[in-house]
DNA sequence: TTAGGGTTAG
């Protein structure tokens, strides 16, 4: 199997249970609990067993550990009764396994000084409290805060209670965090550490108001003592930044002035930060400027508010001059340029950067990768994100120590990455490999999103199905739901639509609603439903540029010309961006409805609005002239661009040959798709259906032969519809459909209706040498006329009837479906790979433009 | 106690 290296096998890393049986793993240390220092003095001078006669036990476990000689300590420490003097050397070495993040032995010595009758004292909690918080196993931290309770370190250890709140926050016991807390103040007993601590939960939990309002009732205790210190500032100044209150973040900044703690360089660097994420890059530059003391976070954080606002060649300029200076350029630095990169959708500079890294020495992390992939993803850089795959598998992934969280960040970013790069079928394995209970919403997201983008979209909806299976254990987050109405929009799945759209108004998605409005408004543009998208439209509260051209899209797609210029009229008059893709919208509007003067001159003012035309502009324009029957304007005007015309360009120009059947220019247009090595599909069907409306009889069979030697097999068409029973889905003379005699005998009928009425074959389209009459029947059979049969026969009266086609709709079907919309009582709703086709009263709404 | 990362729309 191609994917066979892929195939983890993952052993995950949590943390279970009980003390003392542990399965660590290691977390970046982020905590506020603060030790007691005076640890550090020996205990002979807390209390010496005998002053006046030095304790020799003592005296040869202070030699080993001045000496280093660790495990020598432990020796001894195991030969000697219990004594509360000594558990001093217990704390050592417990303490020291703590700062190594060596959570494994930080148990194994409590276990074992437990094992041997010693008695854990005030010290010796706090220290493995840390250990719990690192690890976040609450098990671990409630068993070994209970073990301190009843051993008398409750209400009256400052220390113990500090590092139990701390424990409590990190493992998100926050209600545990809170109560105890609550309890040292009715107590009385707390410090600076204590409020830090319960402020530190509040941000870690991400309530950033209440982590405030704390922080305020904090230094407005001046009365009783209690003063904010390094610590307090720099973990408040996250909070401002997260709610992005700049005034809020202000003040801190000004109490830290007040309180002579900015010269901090903690605190400078927290300040800096909280402004870069406020937005105000030039306060935080300022105080770059002054701060007299730097360190390589500081260039960070500056880089990396650079970055993020867009103003990616300040932060470049500033990595460079962190280059000059010989500022160590550690991997926070190297990501966050790669990372830039990767957000302006600059894979091949992302890459290079990284490449650059790899040389420096500097050694890549899990965020590092990340952002490489994201980089590969952004450009479909497949190669480089196999490497970068491999290189996770080596140097990365499922290391000892890693934070398993860290790791599936990057099996996502894989996924992510492969899907982009439209290899399905890796991406598919990968996800396959995660056991159900480590993949996340944003795991389920990638391979749906990369299914609704470049593969089945059916996968897409049936995943998004077997999702929503496993519960509240997964809930589809505003991403996914985005997703999934993407995939409803490529095959015209409106009822699945439907029914996401009522799923969103259920569950409340917040900020990300302007999102998925947007997508619901494309997909019922795609699947057809006007009337839905304009009521999305009009109830939304807040529109962005991307609903209004969403509207446009679909005016322009239903045929609906004027409206789709109306709707670009507002956006300019409501002063909303203007874009390249809003021209591209509404060039394309005007080429579809015929309004070809009005589409001449918008392409013409483009530069009034600070949008140079590109090639995808040209096409549009060829398109509308050479639908307009104007194809030696079209000719000039790719003759006059200025840069060279792409495939899509002589695409444009290859379609309109054939509606207007002028083989000279279509000639022309193969020729140079064949230079550009351009393997359009259908390139060739194409070429012979200009060929076929002109009777050219052998050169269709000429371009057959060279079809069948080269291997090249045309497209079948497809068509689908719902039915009452769910999607029908057929293929040109499909016979396998249960309904195959109803079908054919009501189109037979319907067709010799058809002819009384005025139809007359249009056998150009069948594409076959044979005589007329039995191109007549070979075109009875294409996909379009089987669903819209099918159609008929499986829905209520009254109601619209909706057919989807793979590729454009053919000719002869298009004036077929035209007599029938007078027979029947249904409006018939056709979208083709080009547009959507109105059938009612026997005139189609494309008006012959398609 | 500070800096970096993954999934969505026209």
């Amino acid at each position: 199997m191609e994917c066979c290296f892929l195939q983890f096998s993952r052993q995950t890393t949590a943390a279970t249970a009980l003390v003392p049986k542990l399965c660590f793993s290691s977390t970046a240390a982020h905590h506020c609990v603060s030790l007691p220092e005076d640890d550090l003095i020996q205990p002979q001078s807390i209390a010496p067993s005998s002053p006046s006669e030095p304790n020799p036990t003592a005296q040869l476990l202070s030699d080993c550990l001045s000496d280093g000689r660790h495990s020598d300590v432990i020796t001894v420490l195991r030969r000697t009764p219990p004594s509360r003097y000594l558990v001093f050397y217990w704390n050592n070495l417990i303490k020291r396994s703590v700062s190594f993040q060596d959570h494994r032995n930080v148990f194994h010595l409590f276990d074992e000084m437990r094992r041997l009758q010693w008695k854990p004292d005030g010290h010796t909690y706090p220290y493995v409290l840390k250990a719990c918080g690192d690890l976040t196993s609450l098990a671990a931290g409630m068993s070994i805060h209970a073990l301190a309770l009843v051993s008398g370190f409750t209400n009256c250890n400052v220390f113990v209670d500090n590092a139990a709140i701390a424990m409590y926050g990190r493992c998100g016991a926050f209600d545990k965090a809170r109560q105890l807390f609550d309890e040292m103040l009715e107590g009385g007993v707390f410090d600076t550490v204590s409020w830090n601590s319960i402020i530190s939960a509040y941000v870690q939990f991400g309530d950033s108001r209440k982590a405030l309002r704390m922080f305020k009732e904090m230094v407005s205790r001046g009365d009783i003592g209690l003063r904010a210190d390094a610590v307090s500032l720099v973990n408040i100044l996250p909070a401002c930044a997260s709610l992005r209150s700049q005034r809020r973040g202000a003040e801190v900044h000004a109490y830290s002035v007040r309180r002579g703690l900015i010269d901090d360089v903690f605190v400078g660097n927290a300040v800096m930060d909280m402004y870069a994420k406020c937005g105000l890059i030039d306060d935080a530059k300022n105080l770059f400027d002054r701060m007299e003391v730097k360190d390589v976070v500081s260039w960070n954080a500056l880089v990396t508010g650079y970055s993020q606002i867009g103003k990616f060649d300040d932060a470049l300029g500033l990595f460079d001059r962190m280059r000059e200076k010989n500022i160590e350029l550690n991997v926070v630095a190297w990501s966050a340029v790669i990372a830039g990169y990767a957000q302006r959708g600059l894979g091949n500079e992302a890459i290079d950067v990284f490449k650059q890294m790899i040389v420096s020495g500097s050694q890549p992390n899990a965020v590092t990768l990340v952002s490489v992939l994201s980089g590969c993803a952004a450009s479909g850089a497949s190669n480089p994100g196999k490497e970068t795959h491999c290189y996770a598998i080596k140097q990365v992934l499922n290391l000892e120590g890693n934070d398993p969280g860290d790791d599936m960040m990057v099996i996502n970013g894989l996924i992510d990455m492969y899907a982009k790069c439209k290899n399905l079928k890796v991406a598919h394995a990968l996800f396959d490999s995660i056991e159900m209970k480590n993949r996340s919403v944003v795991t389920w997201t990638a391979l749906i999103g990369g299914y609704a983008q470049h593969g089945e979209a059916g996968d897409a909806l049936g995943l998004f199905a077997e999702m929503l299976r496993e519960g509240c254990r997964m809930m589809p987050n505003g991403f996914t739901i985005s997703c999934a109405l993407v995939a409803c929009a490529r095959v015209g799945a409106l009822r699945l639509g439907r029914e996401i759209h009522a799923y969103a108004l259920r569950n409340r998605y917040g900020d990300a609603m302007i999102f998925i409005l947007n997508c619901l408004i494309d997909m019922y543009v795609k699947s057809g439903d006007m009337d839905a998208a304009r009521a999305v439209f009009d109830n939304m509260s807040q529109k962005n540029a991307v609903s209004w051209t969403s509207m446009m899209t679909g005016y322009g797609m239903h045929g609906r010309g004027e409206e789709a210029v109306q709707v670009f009229e507002k956006m300019r008059a409501a002063g909303l961006p203007i874009d390249g893709v809003t021209f591209v919208v509404l060039l394309y509007s005007c080429s579809h409805s015929g309004i070809v003067d009005q589409g001449i001159s918008y392409f013409n003012h483009m530069k009034d609005f600070g949008v140079v035309p590109a090639a995808e502009h040209y096409a549009c324009m060829v398109d509308l002239l050479g639908r307009a029957g104007r194809l030696d304007d079209a000719m000039r005007l790719i003759r006059d661009m200025p840069m060279q015309a792409n495939p899509i360009v002589w695409v444009s120009l290859l379609s309109s040959c054939r509606l207007h059947g002028n083989v000279e220019i279509g000639e022309h247009a193969v020729n140079k798709l064949l230079e550009l090595k351009f393997e359009v599909d259908g390139l060739y069907t194409l070429l012979s259906n200009i060929y076929a409306s002109a009777k050219q009889w052998k050169d269709v069979a000429r371009i057959r032969l060279l079809m069948k030697r080269a291997g090249i097999r045309k497209r079948p068409g497809c068509s689908w519809v719902q039915g009452r029973h769910g999607t029908a889905t057929f293929y040109v003379g499909d016979k396998t459909h249960p309904m195959t005699k109803e079908i054919y005998d009501l189109l037979h009928d319907l067709i010799y209706r058809a002819k009384i009425m005025g139809y007359v074959p249009e056998t150009s389209f069948a594409l076959h040498d044979v005589d007329d009459e039995e191109k007549g029947d070979l075109l009875v059979e294409h996909s379009e006329k089987l669903a819209l049969a099918y159609g008929i026969l499986t829905t209520t009266p009254g109601m619209p009837i909706r057919i989807m086609k793979n590729l454009r709709v053919c000719g002869d079907c298009h004036t077929a479906i035209s007599y029938i919309s007078r027979m029947i009582e249904h409006d018939i709703i056709l979208r083709d790979s080009s547009r959507f086709h109105h059938f009612k009263n026997g005139s189609c709404s494309c008006k012959g433009y398609w």
